[in-house]
DNA sequence: AATTGTGAATTCCTTCACAGCC
DNA sequence: GGCTGTGAAGGAATTCACAATT
């Protein structure tokens, strides 16, 4: 176990783990090797022992990692035995299909409000029975929910000033949807799905065919940010 | 100019910066030098001049960057300047968010067919005005139409044979958002966008604060993978 | 004077290879 | 014998720093 700075290559690879540690549990198998997870996946077995190695000594020499036990280690360091409560803000077509998503870990994540600015939108249900509120209401519901999470799936011009609301509320962790870079404060973390990359990546793969190197399937997008730290540059 | 392979990184970096130069363009802004586009992204001014220069020598020196000639030759470098056609398989509550979604460049890729295997849902008409199909007739679509891109929208379960299916019908692009890792065939490049990942990657750093090194927003997900070229290992 | 394009240096990430343990 | 944990090697991406150019 060291106390090195995990990158977050790693920590993302830990859910690709746990997931498949999940469907493994389910099916009964008990123990798993390096290897054969890295088959699963196309990476090298090094790769899994040095990613678990930075967080402990999980495995037995000679027999591998038992899956159960691994399974736990690996939910309590991605801080998936609370529940964490979650809002969405903008509910568009993005927002309303998140609000409806059932492949969140349901145990682990969990959506206590939608906000929009749409008075058309406003007191709307959705199927999971959560109305819809104002955006007025979102400062106050974070502070009295204690939410930690929210889901920005507002239009692109709005998302800057909705991160800096939801920051001054005390929010640490922001889905972003928007296509647009956003600067988070020091020990803010943003993570940004941008449909628009993605498609043009493919574009790119299409148009320069053979160009291609090893795909890098979860490696994605731009380089380094401003980030949690604030140690921009 | 060179011919060394480019990584996807830098590509991904392109859309970011075409993103921006698109607003440039808008706003009139005549050039711009690599500093201040890196200033945008926080991103440091020697890699956009080496992302850019995989491709050609672009800028004048003293001066920087015409804005709408490098806009031009990214849209070039994307493969941008051609539609590409798009079709969504499996019309969930994303399928259909993303079906509906307006935020595509839409000179750049159109949604020509809409798939899903649920007779419920066959024949519905979304407001852009395409109609679901059943599924049986997705390689016949794909074929006729010579849909160049799939955007995988179905249960993690199916998204294995769907690829297969679709790869047997000649599309070399996939947008994949089932949480599941796909081992595409050789000169296939699937792209997933899994939302279960960036979730407990927020969930990480809410349990692991300042564990955090600079946070890095667009550069995600684990590391190589089976790809285009087939070179897996 | 300003800014590009790029070799060299650096930092970060992955893979190898093997000692150590079961 | 099989498999982990890890130091060392290798490779990839980023940043530095400066010569070249307008």
């Amino acid at each position: 176990m060291k106390t090195e700075k995990v990158s977050e290559l790693t920590t993302n690879r830990l859910s690709v783990y746990l997931r498949c540690l999940n469907e493994l549990a389910v099916s009964g198998t008990e123990t798993i090797s390096s290897q054969a997870l890295a088959d699963q996946f196309n990476l090298n077995s090094a790769q899994i022992r040095k990613d678990l190695a930075y967080f402990g000594e999980f495995g037995v020499r000679g027999v591998g990692y038992y899956v159960e036990d691994l399974r736990r280690h690996l939910m309590n360091i991605l801080g998936l035995t609370e529940k964490r409560k979650v809002v969405i803000v903008g509910l568009g077509n993005l927002g309303l299909a998140l609000a409806n998503y059932q492949g969140f870990n349901q145990d682990s994540f969990e959506v206590v409000g939608l906000f929009d600015d749409d008075p058309a939108k406003i007191g709307v249900k959705t199927r999971i029975g959560v109305t819809i509120q104002s955006t007025k209401h979102l400062s106050e519901a974070i502070r009295r929910d204690k939410v930690e999470i929210v889901i920005l799936a507002v239009p692109a011009i709005a998302a800057e000033r909705v991160l800096e609301e939801v920051t001054e509320a005390g929010v640490r962790a922001v889905l972003n949807f928007a296509p647009v870079h956003l600067n988070p404060r020091p020990g803010v973390k943003v993570k940004t799905v941008d449909l628009t990359i993605s498609l043009e990546s493919l574009s790119y793969f299409l148009a320069n065919p053979g160009t291609d190197a090893v795909s890098v399937d979860y490696r994605d997008f731009l380089g380094r940010e401003a980030g949690a730290n604030g140690a921009a540059r």
